[in-house]
DNA sequence: AACGGCAGCGCC
DNA sequence: AAAGGGCGCTGCCGTT
């Protein structure tokens, strides 16, 4: 199969040109027109933006293999070189490499509107260049700093195993997540009482209210923290704070109405009908997935709370007629990934097996439990509790995964950059920060940073696992399954129930591949919990 | 009326 | 002596 790339530029006019890599530019009419003549090739398409330009393919029904997007490239290449924050735009990129005034990021408008997508640069100095010039600059001198990278073979799996996830991200959002509008309905019924009124709460949420009400003798508002520390306060029961973890220890006849209407009240407000109104068109939940915006190179999501779905709430997730959902999870994925990055003998020897913490109760007395907070603490900086004592026996037993922990921490305390594994790199502190370390405070802000820099490198070399397994996986799924939501070590795959078992098998390839990828030869193993389910509740 | 910080809590 | 990482989203409430 021959592997080239082609470089794409959408004009203003919503024309497009093609030019692939070292042959001529040309007009391609129709954008959809040049990936059905070149994609049988599976060329690795260089483009400004996956939002912009893969939403529009698929509509029109068609898929690409492999893409280098120039924005999300821009913004690792930025990191790595100690740039964070700069504009990411392809614009921004070019106005960079000529010394021309930067467009803002935020002026460019990702809605979908293709027409939009030079705009910025149109009202700027790079206004000169015609896009295809623009695309195969910025794709030129991304190509070159990619190889000034210190480790180029990682750094360029990094910047696929990225753009790979801006074409998934974009397919999720078109194919959207099996979310049956009934059953979600016949949930909030059952959870809440009938739909109310609009501003109106629904019985169940009213009823609870008025009882916390009653409880305090005069009326509260369970929504307001201010109203209920005072009630509380008045009460002779003075709470901090109205946290649950606090309120459960109160001895006080508003208590359980207070937190049942929490807890529903929050299902209500995330994901009651209003939420479905917007977000689930069809029987699918579409959410904006953002690739990389989380620092760490998680995603993030820019609305529909995709991310934060309660668990409650899976119960409306239900694979079509005939289907199954694939649900596959990385057990204990971070300390898995700090074993391979440490290349830590004996944490090694343990993340060879399915429970990583039992594996390594016998060096902490025995006790499973105590085994997971030394691991969590030591990726986390946690220090409440045991564990400084179980850390000093992390210290003595898996020196190697502490001193990269450690040194990480370090690192950040003085205000340096780390990097993950594949050279993912934190941003710099802010201009707060260096001001705030020389004062008083100093002491405080350095363990902040320090703790943030500590979790960066397992956190940030953990999801590029996912991402790398992602993308492998999603060229090894038989058709027709597809990837229908990914949320930072777990997958969910939408597939005819017949090849649930291909899936499966599949999700167990692509684990091990994104292992080798990424750490080659190791002990460690990062295995996959897989449930073929026909609601996504019925997985765990 | 619009905006933004905060509290609180859901997910990993 | 104690001290835990990363997010998004909502309603409240003070500010403009």
């Amino acid at each position: 199969m021959h592997v080239g790339r082609v470089e794409v530029a959408v004009e203003a006019g919503g024309g497009t040109t093609v030019r692939p890599v070292g042959g001529a530019a040309r007009p391609a009419g129709d954008l959809a027109e040049a990936v059905r003549e070149f994609e049988r090739d599976s060329p690795r398409w260089v483009w400004a933006d996956t939002r912009v330009v893969y939403p529009g393919l698929l509509d029109a029904g068609l898929r690409v293999s492999r893409c280098h997007d120039l924005f999300l490239t821009e913004g690792l290449l930025l990191a790595a070189e100690g740039r964070s924050g700069e504009p990411r735009s392809a614009e921004a990129a070019y106005a960079r490499l000529h010394g021309l005034p930067v467009p803002d990021e935020r002026g460019v408008e990702v809605a979908g509107a293709q027409e939009t997508l030079f705009e910025p640069a149109r009202k700027d100095a790079a206004a000169a260049v015609s896009p295809s010039d623009l695309v195969r600059e910025v794709h030129e001198d991304q190509r070159r700093r990619i190889a000034a990278h210190r480790d180029p073979a990682r750094f360029g799996l990094l910047v696929a195993a990225e753009s790979a996830g801006a074409l998934i991200a974009a397919e999720m959002s078109h194919d959207g997540m099996p979310w049956r509008e009934d059953a979600h309905d016949a949930l909030l019924t059952d959870l809440l009482g009938p739909r109310p009124a609009h501003g109106m709460r629904p019985a169940k949420l009213q009823h609870l209210a008025d009882q916390v009400s009653a409880a305090f003798g005069h009326p509260v508002n369970p929504d307001s923290p201010q109203q209920i520390v005072k009630a509380f306060k008045a009460a002779g029961s003075a709470v901090p704070s109205t946290r649950s973890h606090v309120l459960k220890q109160v001895d006080h006849p508003a208590v359980a109405p207070l937190l049942a209407y929490k807890e529903l009240a929050r299902l209500f407000s995330f994901h009651g009908w209003v939420w479905a109104d917007q977000w689930v068109k069809g029987d699918r939940f579409r959410p904006e997935y953002v690739v990389a915006g989380v620092v760490s190179g998680r995603w993030a999501t820019s609305g529909g709370g995709a991310l934060q779905i309660p668990k409650v709430m899976r119960r409306a997730v239900i694979a079509d007629d005939g289907w199954s959902l694939v649900v596959a999870d990385a057990a204990q994925l971070e300390p898995r990934v700090l074993a391979a990055m440490a290349d830590d003998r004996g944490l090694a020897r343990a993340a060879g097996e399915i429970d990583l913490y039992a594996a390594l109760a016998q060096a902490f007395g025995g006790v499973r439990e105590s085994a997971k907070i030394a691991l969590l603490s030591a990726m986390y900086g946690g220090t409440s509790g045991d564990a400084p004592k179980l850390l000093s026996v992390m210290r003595e037993r898996f020196p190697q995964a502490y001193a990269l922990v450690e040194d990480a921490a370090k690192s950040g305390e003085q205000g340096k950059l780390v990097h993950s594994w594949l050279g993912r790199t934190c941003p710099p502190p802010s201009h707060q920060w260096r001001e705030l370390i020389t004062s008083s405070q100093g002491a405080r802000a350095a363990r902040d940073r320090g703790r943030f820099t500590r979790n960066f490198v397992v956190q940030a070399t953990a999801a590029e696992w996912a991402l790398t397994m992602m993308a492998v996986l999603r060229g090894h799924l038989p058709h027709p399954a597809h990837l229908v939501f990914f949320q930072h070590d777990e997958i969910i795959a939408h597939t005819p129930a017949p090849l649930a078992g291909e899936v499966a098998a599949a999700v167990h390839h692509a684990a091990a591949e994104a292992t080798r990828l990424l750490f080659g030869p190791t002990p460690v193993r990062i295995p996959m919990e897989i449930a073929t389910v026909t609601s996504y509740a019925d997985a765990k």
